[in-house]
DNA sequence: GCCGTGGTCAACCAGTTGGTTGAGGAACAT
DNA sequence: ATGTTCCTCAACCAACTGGTTGACCACGGC
């Protein structure tokens, strides 16, 4: 529960539900009730993906008399784009330098040119639960 | 297991740990050894993560003697930028709408502009799981 | 006050997930 | 053939997830 923001986004998005959810809500604000019509779970169920969606930030809530209209905060996608970006320009520069590796020597050099045989660990991600306790250490 | 692929990939990046990895591919092909040494858990564990992120389609592996390299697919992400891109577009949209609305009119209507109270239900995600029979379904 | 509507909270259950250990397969070196 | 290295498979376990039902709270209407 107390995941890093970014695992709780992605895995707010890994259910179909949850994601149809949010294109619903694209479209405009919504009730739990009007959210969860379309279904065959009940509005509990809905009631708790909503709330996933909202521990991930990816909607908020406000009270309009007995109603609790569902709002959809699109800006929190922004934390995985980037996320996304930055590792996909990574890969692509990788993929553009071997290939100008490769240009450069037509071949005499041995035909097995490893990428990296160990990264010094980079920044990475977050300060990830890198070789803490041991099973089941979720910060 | 047979989820849909845009819940895999969501779900594989759901885990700091997949994503790490994940970040470390992004500088270069590696193999199991390679991507388990800086965690605590077992070869095995980061094995079955290694299953999990292939079965998204975000990493592939080779052969090479009694190695099997481990290669990032970084164009599966497209398939969440794709998504997500969707959503917020259309959530921006609303939006620049809304505001046109409330631009046009000064003050002589109610106050409480609710969005659209039904959507007809869009195409949405998926053909998704969307009230079939049963369950409390008030048709 | 009392009731209906809209929504949440709590307890429970089944299935999935992330980890473990142990056994074993595949490709080399000798 | 035997051993070594790298990796996967199988069985098991604890924790989490997505669903249920039932109780309950917060409003607004009467």
């Amino acid at each position: 529960m107390a995941a890093d923001p970014l695992s709780r986004v992605f895995s707010a998005l890994a259910d179909p539900t949850r994601r149809d959810m949010v294109a619903r809500l694209a479209v405009g604000d919504a009730t739990v009730n009007e959210l969860a019509e379309p279904y065959l779970v009940t509005v509990q169920a809905v009631s708790k993906h909503l709330k996933v969606l909202q521990d991930a930030g990816l909607v908020s809530r406000s009270r309009q008399a007995q109603r609790r209209p569902v709002h959809l905060e699109a800006e929190i996608f922004d934390l995985m784009t980037k996320w996304i970006e930055c590792y996909r320009r990574q890969a692509e520069e990788r993929y553009r330098r071997l290939d100008d590796l490769l240009r450069s020597m037509p071949d005499d050099v041995e035909p097995t040119p490893r990428p990296q045989p160990r990264q010094p660990r980079q920044p990475l991600t977050q300060p990830q639960p890198l070789k803490p306790p041991q099973a089941g250490a979720s910060t």
